[in-house]
DNA sequence: ACATCAATTAGATAATTAGCTAAATGTCAC
DNA sequence: GTGACATTTAGCTAATTATCTAATTGATGT
């Protein structure tokens, strides 16, 4: 719990997470949309990675980076159940957010 | 936000909050309840305020701290909103978890 | 005014973190 | 195998954090 709530509290991963909500994407991908050092980002993504948020696959060259939002959902669900604060697990079903035609 | 996470990313602060679920306590009440010095809870004190989780109220010699249980609420809602999480408000009305009869 | 109690601030230290450059690892194409 | 490319690890520094003890502030009661 305390290793997902360090995961989120910089703004770098948030933005990391909020990149891969959209799709898997490459170390390289996430480290050109940031203004610090390929090897910073890849701290940041140790981190994320030891807080289960995000997973790997090695495709080649490249170390493909898929956001894990189970994880994400049960820490925050969690942590509002126990807090029985105002939030409630969404209905059942494919967690893609219905666009507006 | 960073503020809020950060807050929440070490398990004195979370137990704090959780204390303070049940109702305003004081300084010292929260402090005899931790394993640490008062200082020490004293610094984790200022961590939550500046976070906007708790508010304070002075009584007498004592100092009374409050949760914000809606920053809390608007700030787990915020980002999992931004998020597209499987994660929504619950019905409007009190806080109260119902309890099983 | 003084002693006492509650809480915080001051000051120190050890551990952690985010950042960098440089070097190492691993994979593909030749 | 060599070269090129993607990513990570090594090693460093500066800044932050959690913790302590000691000192300070503030309020109450006598």
């Amino acid at each position: 719990m305390s290793d997902v709530f360090k995961a989120l509290s910089d703004p770098t991963r948030r933005e990391v997470l909020h990149m891969l909500k959209a799709g898997p994407l490459s170390a390289g991908d996430l480290a050109a949309a940031f203004p610090v050092s390929r090897p910073t980002m890849s701290a940041h993504f140790n981190v994320l990675r030891a807080a289960g948020l995000v997973s790997t696959e090695k495709a080649g060259k490249s170390v493909i980076y898929h956001l894990n939002v189970s994880v994400l959902e049960e820490a925050l669900l969690g942590f509002a159940g126990a807090f029985g604060l105002g939030v409630r697990p969404a209905a059942k079903g494919p967690t893609e957010e219905k666009e507006l035609p």
